[in-house]
DNA sequence: GGAATTTATAAGACTGGCCA
DNA sequence: TGGCCAGTCTTATAAATTCC
């Protein structure tokens, strides 16, 4: 199968993914979260989880576990988290896996969430670590929207990856607001100065937004850099390869060829 | 800012058809 | 039969992407 056409089969996998989940929106849950930042740790242990949210896509109802709220929950000062890290992580972490195990069924939206770098191992590995026994999450029970919308709208056209990520130039074009919103750096910075309020909302803030995008992926009103052509897969390249890798074009390839020799034949004789 | 992963491109190896 | 050429496939390398 050629390139063109292997894009082709990606955009309609893809289109299939957001039209289950525009069937079923209320089985569907958008996941994201915050930690500290992958380049700043000297003593080779993977970043600390800060907070996670999950928004049902049907309903907007948004769970959300965080650092400071579990300090909150125990009673302990904002300046005295740093020491409480390690019980604090672990009693968020305890809620949010209490949370997921008790959602069977559901399937998780999430922005490349995909490895042990910043994913789903990374949150299990963290808890792992912490002496907890992690809840896995089925695979198949995934959808990673980030990949979906590359797959969908083309890797290069429909959308900068500009100083800050995909998501945020996305949100410039459709002129989404992004209060509260930080970057990825800034989120860094959050955590380093004990801004867990500002993390949080920014965490929820991502779930709302991804939403938001979702929305409008689903109703066809997104804006992206791709053209027509782009988002519907229309390429000479590709009419060609759908053509000669189609078994049809063989048979009538076929067919021309036995025409040809049995006239050939009948001038002969 | 770091590093792993993915994607795109280039280069080389291989295969099959044609012709002398 | 051997050499040449074109097309296809595989592998290697480079570039782009990605998250906080």
């Amino acid at each position: 199968m050629g390139k063109e056409l292997t894009k082709l089969k990606r955009r309609r996998e893809a289109r299939k993914g957001f039209d289950d989940i525009n069937n079923k929106r209320d089985m569907f849950l958008v996941i994201h979260y915050s930690c500290e930042s992958f380049y700043d740790i000297k003593d080779g242990r993977t970043p600390r989880i800060t907070s996670i949210a999950i928004r049902n896509f049907s309903t907007g109802q948004t769970h959300s576990f965080s650092i400071h709220k579990s300090a909150e929950q125990s009673h302990v000062p904002v300046e005295e988290v740093p020491d409480r890290y390690d019980d604090l992580e672990r009693q968020m972490l305890n809620e949010y896996f209490e949370f997921v195990k008790t959602r069977h069924g559901y399937s998780f939206i999430h922005w490349n969430m995909r490895d042990i770098n910043y994913g789903f191992q990374a949150i299990e590995h963290r808890y792992k670590v912490l002496g907890g026994e992690p809840f896995i999450i089925d695979d198949s029970r995934k959808f990673d929207i980030a990949r979906a919308l590359i797959s969908l709208y083309g890797v290069a056209a429909y959308v900068p990856h500009g100083d800050f990520g995909r998501l945020h130039s996305l949100l410039d074009i459709n002129k989404i607001t992004a209060k509260d919103l930080l970057n990825g750096k800034q989120e860094a910075d959050a955590f380093d100065n004990k801004e867990f309020i500002k993390l949080h909302q920014s965490t929820l803030r991502k779930v709302d937004v991804m939403s938001n995008i979702l929305e409008r992926v689903l109703d066809g009103s997104l804006k992206t850099n791709s053209t027509w052509m782009d988002v519907n897969g229309i390429h000479p390249a590709v009419i060609i390869e759908v053509v000669t890798d189609h078994w049809a074009w063989s048979l009538v390839v076929f067919v021309a060829g036995v025409i040809g020799l049995v006239a050939s034949l009948n001038g002969l004789f």
